[in-house]
DNA sequence: AGTTCATTGTCGTGTTGCGGACATATTAGT
DNA sequence: ACTAATATGTCCGCAACACGACAATGAACT
């Protein structure tokens, strides 16, 4: 996976500036002038696209460790194609896009890095083109709460993962592509067949082994 | 659009050599060794999966101009995630990846032009999902006989596009993730419609106004 | 603590699209 | 030209899912 060295996190908070954003906070919205990159450290963003009709699409999640808004910066787009919105509370380092090129430009292996990122980030999106052709509804389900637990959680015995996610299930059709009441349904199954635990209204761990069971061959 | 200097199409042959394939030739599959990059200079070229009940997933075309099995070089990963297969005749460039990376270090703004079109890829993957949850099949349909057909056509008065494509309706069922039986009747609709002109099984014209009109708001 | 708003559960009903089956048409092989 | 292999058209039953409606539950604000 995508890791920056200890001088790379350092170079990157001289140019650039935390920032602490609320859940449902817009980062950056679809059409806007392109200026800034931002390199999440903790929390969830979502990438999405709102559409004439006003439902929401997001294409990608972003999780610690990796950036935001990078794709524009690195192709010289002036505008931003999509939305990001923080799912949590998220700590962003926000730079403006001259001294990152400059970065760029100065730290040798930075760019070859980003090359890697992008690379990964391609495979990622094929995946989930992937994953929307071949899985039903109940099958992306679950490959999302996997991976939003993956990402957040710590594992405990066997497949169990422990993780605290607050995230209502409207937000996962977006994610998904399916309607709020399907995702009701199918969380209740996968609630009974003890893939996931809820507290309220808190995911609160998933059992990978079971959970994996709802996806199809996914090689 | 992403367009190479004359200067590096010069480099890339010097340190490539030509090759043709026919029809239906697998050029790399998943699984395999990274050894190479192609560069794509006439036909189009299929990324897929197969899965493992025999289906085939495909989840992106590439056209002239375009590199193929760059991301696994990029990152250095030593396996193929996608197959790529020829789905027309196709000529190629290949390249080993060790001088492939040495131009990367030679030549001055090629490796931030090939940033740029991995941005643009990942923009173009992340549209597909988009596309994939907005549009009913119809609309993906559509969309890709029109991408085809941008690539490749020449354009006649007014939205018309002179094309010459022959893909079968089961290469068109695997790009857009529907059954054989349901391009089948689309299609039909389609030509019905005149958006779209077959000569037996050529496709020989889209009319790209009227073929928008089964895509949904696309922004 | 009470009111308000957001979130979730659960019905119907209607549509879309899959997948099997089979006929027909077209292309390719020898 | 004849045969085999491929590709296409079409019908039908079935399952998945969307979407509207509304109730019930839980959370947040004052």
């Amino acid at each position: 996976m995508f890791q920056l060295t200890d001088g790379e996190q350092e170079y990157l908070h001289e140019i650039g500036s935390e920032i602490n954003y609320p859940k449902g906070q817009i980062i950056f919205s679809s059409g806007q002038k392109t200026n800034e990159v931002y390199y999440i450290i903790s929390g969830f963003v979502k990438i999405y696209r709102t559409t004439a009709d006003g439902r929401q699409v997001s294409v990608a999640l972003r999780y610690p460790g990796d950036f935001i808004g990078l794709a524009e910066v690195l192709s010289n787009s002036s505008e931003r194609g999509y939305s990001a919105e923080a799912m949590d509370k998220v700590k962003l380092l926000i730079t403006w896009q001259d001294p990152f090129k400059k970065m760029l430009a100065d730290v040798p292996d930075f760019s070859s890095k980003l090359m890697e990122l992008m690379s990964d980030r391609l495979r990622e999106a094929q995946n989930t083109i992937y994953d929307f052709i071949m899985n039903p509804t109940q099958g992306r389900l679950a490959l999302v709460l996997l991976e939003m637990a993956e990402r957040s959680g710590s594992p405990g015995e066997g497949g169990l993962l422990n993780v605290s996610l607050k995230v209502t299930q409207e937000e996962l059709a977006y994610i998904i592509g399916a309607s709020r009441q399907t995702v009701s349904s199918l969380l209740n199954l996968l609630k009974e067949d003890g893939s996931v635990k809820y507290e309220g209204r808190e995911l609160v761990a998933v059992e990978s082994r079971k959970l994996k069971k709802w996806i199809q061959n996914s090689k």
